[in-house]
DNA sequence: AGCACGCCGACT
DNA sequence: GTCGGCGTGCTC
């Protein structure tokens, strides 16, 4: 078994396979399936992941593995498989799949770069050159362009006086420290003290520490202790007296933060009814899925938390998955309070290096319990007893670029292997997971009523049309402004609810009606404030307002369509004496802001919480009693199947947050279409009836969970190419399906054109089509030469959940 | 993805 | 005649 089956971090077609290399003799029994290696490949040297061993390869010449990468396996055999379905399922390359499972930190990066060979006689090189190497060793590929004897460079590479070396480098380091330690024994060091000249006040202070305390220390705290330099620590250590190591230690993203304990809770009868079933599949070792259908408030995370305790008193692991978790702090803490250090924490906002270190807790198994956004469902667990997935409908759960996975059906399959139940959880499931739960596919779960059976909060739909009809221009309510006055006067707390950022959705020209867009992109600008820009949200693109209209150079320029901004610009205006605290992207994208701003919420240092989409999540405060949904029809004319949904599923969240403790709550929703079923349900909270309505419009349309659908988007900087290319995929894939089946397209994207190039593409809707998999498979072969140089882009998705 | 190899146009 | 354009095919 010294041959190595090796997949290499070359994401194209032909590479997409198992490469063999010997192993040689002194890595025999070093190297195992899942390690990350460095291999020759071609002239270059590049990282790749060991698959599996084997005694004899079909392949003559083999070269062999230069060195491993780790001394353990990154991913286990499970993981492995996990690839390969991951791979079979989104079309994406095998290397994009393992990728996909481990923290970025572990994908290396390359280093290109030219030496002086050997045996290269200094004096025979061309002078330009041997100034070149003068001071340094080595020169990085991009310093040689830059210098622009690249060419004089190449021909003696070529002469074979100058070496081209590829390198393999790691991208994040292990974090150590370094520490110091006595090295001689207490009498030796007391002796040396004596020694010691008297003007040596800092290495005898050093000394006599070291007396009492034998270490190790941290340097630093050496440093800040006695005020020392690294050469106070050098000296003694000359003298054999310290000695220094360097040890490895975690980056810790919660500081030394303590999470109170906290006991498990007493269950109420419909939480142990529903517990029952998930802790009956953890005993018996069963796959199941279940979907846990609780309104807000209705103590999920309470049963999430004892089925995990089960797990871990079997001795096994739980992977919970939380929508972009950064967002939830509070889930955090319930999580760490109930099970202190057995759980690791992974979010999109930790640096890379944090994350690695909480994925390498799970990897030596000093964690049994991880919660995480979509990727930690790769967590490297052995032994998993529960997966659980909270707020299951989100669409985060989706990714949306290569590996397209989606982190409930690798759930899923993930469980199947374990023989360990999924739970589904969330208050406004999606129609795909509540439709399975009616098909007996899953098993439903349901909690009818909220803890200590609070009433829901009573939601108010104000038809904006009519307050413009009565005179009111503004973008509250007369309704909404009075609670808010209210609720100032009686000291409660309000959350505004706005699903969009900036401060405008758009500039037009009153005059000719021109509406200022994005030079490569073919969407509109938003305007910012704060900086006097127009930003495009798609490219990043930013232009200063013009003062008259590029079209008609007229100066009557106005901004239409409310952003956070503008409501918080609004609300100093009408409500000079409320404190307005804002959360959206801008505000929270640096670290630890997002938290800040919230604690500051809770402190009570802010009557108003205006924000976006990310305070609908888990925010849990008591003294919230009125919750205002500014415009609820900004999702609603998305052209996207799941618009209705989405509508509803936010809305309920939003209204969600109102009245979850002793003080009722109210809920105001505004909008433009109040007749509209999704907002009209939304208002009485009726999850069932909506389920209903919304599937009779999906099956009329043909679209999930009736149908499945899978999207083809082509790009390319020609018009033509673009359209070109669709319309011959449409027919190929057309040819290929059963009759039951439709193709929509070609068709431009709701966003045709993104960063200068033409977008095209062609959405299939089917029942069972078990070829159409091979079809697009075949499709993106066919046309490799084009994606590998002609610029062209294809994307499949075989689920899509953003249509655009 | 890189890179080498190889076959046609515009140049010393 | 050669230098260099990028189309084609290979990498264990």
């Amino acid at each position: 078994m010294n041959i190595a089956r090796v997949i290499v971090d070359v994401p194209a077609k032909q590479t997409d396979r198992a490469f063999d290399y010997k192993i040689p003799s002194h890595l025999e029994g070093v190297i195992l399936p899942g390690m990350r290696v460095v291999v020759p490949f071609g002239p270059r040297k590049i990282q790749g992941f060991v698959t599996a061993l084997q005694a004899e390869s079909d392949f003559q010449q083999l070269k062999s593995i230069s060195e491993p990468m780790d001394l353990n396996p990154v991913l286990n055999q499970e993981l492995l498989t996990l690839g390969e379905w991951l791979t079979e399922k989104t079309l994406c390359y095998k290397i994009s799949a393992f990728q996909a499972m481990l923290p970025a930190a572990l994908k290396a990066k390359y280093e290109k770069k030219l030496v002086m060979a050997k045996n290269a006689d200094r004096k025979l090189l061309p002078e330009r050159v041997s100034a070149l190497f003068q001071k340094t060793e080595e020169i990085l590929w991009d310093d040689a362009v830059k210098s622009g004897a690249l060419p004089l460079l190449q021909k003696e590479a070529s002469n074979g006086n100058i070496e081209i070396i590829y390198q393999v480098k790691e991208r994040v380091k292990k974090k150590k420290v370094k520490q110091v330690f006595a090295a001689a024994d207490p009498n030796k060091l007391a002796d040396y003290l004596q020694q010691l000249p008297g003007n040596a006040t800092k290495q005898k202070e050093v000394l006599e520490y070291f007396l009492h305390e034998e270490g190790p220390v941290d340097q630093k705290e050496l440093f800040s202790l006695f005020g020392i330099t690294s050469s106070t620590i050098k000296g003694l250590m000359q003298k054999g007296l310290l000695g220094q190591r360097d040890v490895e230690i975690y980056r810790n993203p919660f500081g030394d933060r303590e999470f109170e304990r906290t006991e498990p809770l007493f269950l109420t009868d419909g939480q142990r009814k529903a517990i029952i079933p998930i802790l009956n599949s953890i005993e018996n070792n069963r796959h199941e899925t279940f979907l846990l259908y609780g309104v807000t408030g209705s103590g999920k995370t309470e049963v999430y938390l004892q089925s995990i305790q089960r797990v871990l008193e079997n001795g096994k692991e739980a992977i919970v998955l939380v929508p972009e978790i950064s967002l939830t702090p509070q889930m955090v803490k319930r999580f760490k309070g109930r099970f202190g250090n057995q759980v690791a924490v992974m979010h999109s906002g930790l640096s890379a290096g944090e994350k690695y270190d909480e994925w390498r807790k799970i990897q030596r198994k000093e964690v049994k319990v991880v919660v995480g956004a979509r990727s930690a469902i790769f967590a490297p667990f052995e032994n998993l007893g529960i997966i659980i997935i909270d707020e299951e409908h989100e669409t985060s759960y989706k990714q949306e670029e290569n590996p397209r996975y989606h982190a409930r059906d690798v759930a899923i399959e993930r469980a199947g292997n374990h023989k360990c139940p999924v739970v589904l959880g969330s208050a406004t499931p999606s129609l795909e997971s509540f439709a399975r739960a009616h098909k007996g596919v899953y098993h439903l779960l349901t909690l009818e009523n909220r803890m200590n059976n609070q009433a829901l909060p009573s939601v108010d739909i104000i038809d904006m049309r009519e307050e413009l009809r009565e005179g009111n221009r503004s973008m509250f309510s007369r309704k909404l402004l009075e609670k808010i006055k209210d609720r100032l006067g009686k000291k409660e707390q309000i959350v505004l609810f706005l699903n969009k950022r900036g401060h405008s959705s758009f500039v037009m020209c009153r005059d000719c009606g021109y509406v200022i867009n994005c030079p490569h992109c073919d969407i509109s600008l938003t305007y910012h404030r704060y900086n006097q820009q127009m930003k495009c949200h798609y490219c990043g693109y930013e232009a200063p307002v013009p003062n008259a209209c590029p079209e008609c150079e007229s100066e009557h320029i106005r901004y239409f369509g409310t952003g956070t901004q503008k409501v918080e610009e609004e609300l100093a205006k009408i409500l000079p004496e409320a404190k307005v605290i804002r959360m959206d992207v801008d505000t929270t994208s640096r670290k630890g802001a997002h938290e800040k701003l919230l604690d500051q919420f809770q402190d009570g240092h802010a009557d108003i919480l205006l924000g976006t989409q990310m305070i609908a999540k888990g925010l849990d405060f008591p003294n919230i009693t009125l919750v205002g949904v500014l415009s609820a029809d900004t999702m609603l004319h998305l052209p996207d199947f799941r618009s209705s949904e989405k509508t509803f599923q936010l809305l309920t969240q939003v209204s969600g947050r109102a009245g979850r403790h002793e003080l009722e709550g109210e809920v105001i929703i505004q909008t433009y279409t109040p007749e509209h079923y999704s907002i009209e349900l939304a208002g009485e909270q009726d999850y069932d009836k909506f389920y209903e309505r919304e599937m009779m419009v999906r099956k009329i349309h043909r679209y999930p969970p009736f149908y499945y659908i899978s999207l083809v988007t082509v790009s390319h900087e020609e018009l033509m190419k673009a359209v070109s290319v669709t319309e011959k995929i449409t027919q190929y894939i057309q040819s290929k399906l059963s009759a039951g089946s439709i193709v929509l397209g070609p068709v431009a994207s709701p966003i045709p054109r993104i960063n200068n190039r033409y977008r095209y593409q062609c959405l299939i809707k089917y029942k069972r089509e078990p070829e159409l998999g091979l079809a697009l498979k075949k499709v993106l072969d066919n046309y490799q030469q084009d994606i590998a140089t002609g610029g062209l882009s294809v994307s499949i998705d075989l689920n899509p959940y953003i249509l655009m």
